[in-house]
RNA sequence: UCGGGCGUAGCUCAAUCGGCAGAGCGGGUGGCUGUUAACCACUAGGUUACAGGUUCAAGUCCUGUCGCCCGAGCCA
């Protein structure tokens, strides 16, 4: 039986224009924005996928479709008729000459974004309109095929996506901030910072195991490097150590950025963005110890000191040494979590690695080889002050079949913001939640 | 929590030493058959964040409050 209608997925979409070249077709859509000149009105109709003018000529419509087209107001929804022209003066190469047009609804007031300049907080606070210009789709479209392409990773390299709980018990490293929320029978619950305890749980029962969802950082952190929540993949891998953790993170790094890069090059190019200096992200990293990073500083005139951490500063310093991703290993113990695992050729040191993006946008992935030896653990839970009980499951894994393993935390919005080239991550995740905006 | 900065029309911003509250964009009306941030003419639009104070006179100076931005610490 032959359809009256297309299929929801068989409808033509500017993106998909040039197939329909020649052909009168029905577009449903917003108005972006428009143009008159007397006997002319130019619609820049989008339809979520691209925006493509509309060309609406007196002599070609009836005059109530004419009159209609001269009351939009920016968008409104509208449904047009017309024929696919090839138009070299169009962004996209195609044209709509226009033979009818319906106004499904023409806003009473006027729309806030106007096609001018607005500043971060006033777009901030339309963040549910924002969305709907042409930046931020090409952001949030980049965002989606980032993500793929870590799923991609991932499944492909036989890793199984094991979903880590967003309510947990108690901070999964005892001294950062947070979000701590009612749970049943006055109980309380914190919502997640991470998933690795649990990763570790997975490892030693599939191998190979990534989580990927929300976080939640409590910390007054007022930067454009900060959300209060944001999205991590967490890689956790058996059998491995600090030198293979580094092997994944640099395959899974280039190929993640390459990927974006092959398939989202209009929208980095929309963004600006120099599409060589992403193409440059290939193997091998530089890979330099902690000792070395700091000798590097001094010689910059860096004033840091053996076994303090690094900030923001000296990030932006050692990163702009190279031109892709530097990786610097074995931090001092202190600096790091009760479970990084000590350096058996250096006890001062942990088997951890950072990964600093390029250009200044800091620290992309922090990860290393886990404590695997019980006593070693219980001390470092007792050292750090930590609830012995509260951690009588992770201890569990030591005492059941301990291996050597590893793994790393990604955060999405960072390297997203790194790839797109952008000055701060709120706008790479679609509602930002920051430590002053929780809404829209 | 600390340091620095900002708050004027719907939006982005001016307003000199304390001396008439301004522009562009957006909106409205009219004009134009090829506009790309269209253009031209006209037009409406103000509790200068809020509360006090100094002064003949405060957007401007002082005190306090609120909000926002940037950074530090902390972190991805």
């Amino acid at each position: 039986m032959p359809r009256s209608r297309p299929m929801w997925n068989e409808r033509p979409t500017i993106e998909n224009i040039a197939r329909y070249e020649g052909q009168e077709i029905v577009l449903k859509g917003w108005l972006y924005n428009m143009r008159s000149s007397g006997k002319l009105h130019f619609l820049q109709v989008r339809d979520g996928t691209g925006v493509m003018q509309c060309v609406v000529f007196k002599g070609n419509v009836t005059p109530e479709v004419f009159e209609t087209a001269a009351a939009l107001k920016q968008e409104s929804s509208l449904v047009v008729r017309g024929k696919i022209r090839v138009d070299a003066r169009s962004p996209i190469g195609f044209e709509m000459d226009v033979v009818d047009l319906k106004a499904t609804h023409i806003p009473d007031v006027d729309y806030p974004i106007s096609p001018k300049e607005h500043g971060t907080a006033f777009l901030m606070d339309h963040r549910h309109l924002w969305l709907r210009s042409s930046r931020q789709q090409a952001i949030l479209r980049i965002r989606a095929e980032l993500i793929r392409q870590i799923r991609a990773y991932f499944d492909a390299n036989g890793f199984l996506l094991l979903d880590a709980p967003i309510f947990t018990p108690s901070a999964c490293e005892g001294t950062t901030t947070l979000f701590e929320t009612d749970y049943v029978d006055g109980s309380k619950a914190y919502l997640t910072q991470s998933g690795q305890l649990y990763m570790e749980a997975g490892a030693a029962a599939f191998g190979r195991v990534y989580c990927f969802g929300p976080t939640f950082r409590a910390e007054k952190s007022k930067t454009r490097r900060h959300l209060t929540e944001f999205w991590m993949v967490e890689p956790e891998v058996a059998h491995i150590g600090l030198d293979e953790d580094m092997d994944l993170a640099e395959d899974f790094l280039v190929s993640i950025v390459q990927g974006v890069v092959a398939n989202r090059r209009k929208e980095l190019a929309a963004l600006e963005r120099d599409i060589a200096a992403l193409e440059r992200v290939q193997k091998p990293f530089a890979r330099i110890s902690y000792t070395e990073a700091v000798e590097r500083l001094q010689q910059a005139g860096m004033p840091v000191r053996w076994g303090e951490d690094f900030g923001g500063d000296e990030e932006t310093v050692l990163a702009n040494q190279f031109d892709r991703p530097v990786m610097i290993h074995r931090y001092p113990a202190e600096c790091k979590a009760f479970y990084m695992k000590t350096d058996p050729d250096d006890l001062k040191c942990a088997l951890c690695v950072d990964v600093l993006a390029p250009e200044g946008y800091g620290e992309i992935i922090g990860g290393g080889q886990r404590e695997d030896d019980y006593d070693t653990l219980l001390k470092k839970i007792r050292t750090h002050g930590l609830s012995e009980e509260a951690f009588g499951w992770y201890l569990d894994l030591r005492r059941y079949g301990t291996v050597p393993h590893a793994g790393f935390g990604l955060g999405v919005e960072r390297t997203l913001g790194w790839i797109c080239g952008l000055p701060h991550v709120r706008e790479t995740i679609p509602f930002p939640r920051l430590m002053q905006r929780v809404t829209p």
